[in-house]
DNA sequence: CCTTTATGTAAGTTAGGCTAACATATGGAT
DNA sequence: ATCCATATGTTAGCCTAACTTACATAAAGG
């Protein structure tokens, strides 16, 4: 492209701004400048490229044919750029906001915490996606994943919000009698997982013991797994923040801990900023967790 | 239109040529500016936005889906206005300059003179167009009329350059013994006229002469109609300054004279800033003008 | 003929856009 | 692992493009 025959583009707005609105004042109001400037950035128009625009016979102006000509091109071409970015800044997007995390988090912290979200931002409707799936972040489709790990992710900002290992946890009932001294000890004991993810299975793995070797593994959906964990019926692994009150209540008994530098819950995004909505979940989410921690 | 949407159009344009050209420095050699220049450019028009347009991870930067979107936007846009640019200053418009006289005009003064101007503007292409008609000018038609009139035409600028009165004159031999006291005398006489005006029988009509009961009318090509009134062959109306040496030298014989305020040929263009071959051709007419009447 | 409206002009102000100089980070070659 | 080349980023300062203000001019309506 051959930026070199593009006019200046300060004298191209004001120009367009006249072919839209008619008259060199209206023009000024539209553009938010005086009049005078509009008429001084015409003329220097008309000079840089060395061809009449206007037809100043009369009071009010007119176009010329080659300003008419011009006049269309810009004002396609201003309107095509507002659009795009109208579009890409969701000026006017009022899509929820979509929000993912894996079913056990969204169970027992997310919904549970989200009236008080509702609470400061009443305006703002959520679309929540629990899934066990790592899912893509795209304009347009999620704009949030809370997500497990020690980051980061290829191509998104991550920052993290709750650092917390990995624990085993049991029922004393479950235990009760048995010498746990080792993984190999757990195998003869029934495993809880959630119904997509595989903390478990890999936990084991991790150390040593094969999965066809163990007393059996249920499957549930995320919301259940801890229930499920606290009434006795198998093994878990979880993150230690959504049990340390069963843990500390004696509820649950702590098997194993898995700490590793920077595991823990973290906000997903993409890069760039973000829209308002976005913005104010983000903001409300580490406030949530320093009101929680004080 | 609403203009506040418009981002800031230089950083438009540093962000198009990036996008265009893929590097930071290479947008700042398509727009002959540092490539700082165009580091600032992006972050601002990031910031104003307050979307992410550019992905940073690596060395060389990458359009977002954001990006693309506006990038894409916005090279079109440019894109219709740097052509609509190009259209209307005709900036490869190499097409020959396109004058339009009367064809007595043409023949008796322009013909015999133009390699005077060909002499100074060798480059310029002519096309010259006698014709009797009054043409219209049309941006890629005809550049400039050499008309006869008081003008002003509508929609168009004239500048008075040969005033000059109409004449009615005739050959010696052709009136000689005959009492020319009024129109009426000249009725009996053959009229010779440029084929396709009026300006014999528009006399005659004004002087209360019907063209029905005159001797007789011939139209011949503009070129042939003075020769033909030196020749005897008719009265003819024309412009005095063509025959004004005729005058003096007694081969014509002043009839009649019409002298009206502003009367003359006038170099009639379309209103603005005209081509560089079109300039240098009304500079030639007014420059030969001044020099035959030194 | 007077008043209103639309655009034009000139002088002065200001902030946007740029340059220059240097910094930082990435990635390839050794 | 280190060095060098390449690509982009940052900061301070300069300058002129773009604007404002104030007034001028011309057209058109009453």
């Amino acid at each position: 492209m051959d930026w070199r025959d593009l006019p200046p583009l300060a004298g191209l707005r004001a120009f367009a701004a006249f072919a839209d609105t008619g008259g060199v004042a209206q023009a000024g109001v539209a553009l938010d400048v005086s009049h005078a400037a509009i008429s001084q950035q015409l003329r220097s128009l008309e000079a840089h490229l060395g061809v009449s625009l206007l037809d100043r016979a009369g009071r009010t102006m007119h176009l010329t044919a080659e300003g008419d000509a011009l006049a269309h091109a810009a004002l396609q071409g201003f309107a095509q750029m507002i659009e795009a970015s109208r579009t890409i800044t969701g000026a006017n997007d009022t899509r929820p906001l979509h929000i993912t995390a894996t079913p056990t988090f969204a169970a027992s912290w997310l919904m549970p915490c989200l009236p008080r979200f509702r609470a400061i931002a009443p305006d703002v409707n959520i679309l929540l996606n629990p899934t066990p799936d790592t899912v893509t972040l795209e304009p347009g489709g999620v704009d949030i994943a809370i997500r497990y790990g020690t980051g980061p992710w290829a191509g998104l900002d991550n920052e993290l919000w709750l650092e917390s290992p990995m624990v085993v946890v049991g029922a004393p009932e479950l235990i009760a009698g048995k010498q746990i001294d080792s993984a190999d000890d757990l195998r003869h004991l029934p495993w809880l997982e959630e119904f997509g993810r595989s903390e478990g299975s890999d936990w084991l793995r991790e150390h040593g013991v094969s999965e066809a070797t163990t007393a059996g593994f249920i499957q549930v959906p995320g919301n259940l797994m801890l229930d499920g964990a606290r009434d006795g019926q198998g093994i878990a692994v979880t993150v230690r923040a959504f049990v340390e009150a069963d843990l500390q209540s004696g509820r649950l008994v702590l098997l194993a801990e898995e700490e590793r530098e920077g595991a823990g819950y973290h906000i997903v995004t993409r890069p760039g900023v973000q829209r308002p909505p976005l913005k104010a979940f983000v903001r409300w989410l580490k406030r949530i967790l320093a009101e929680e921690g004080a």
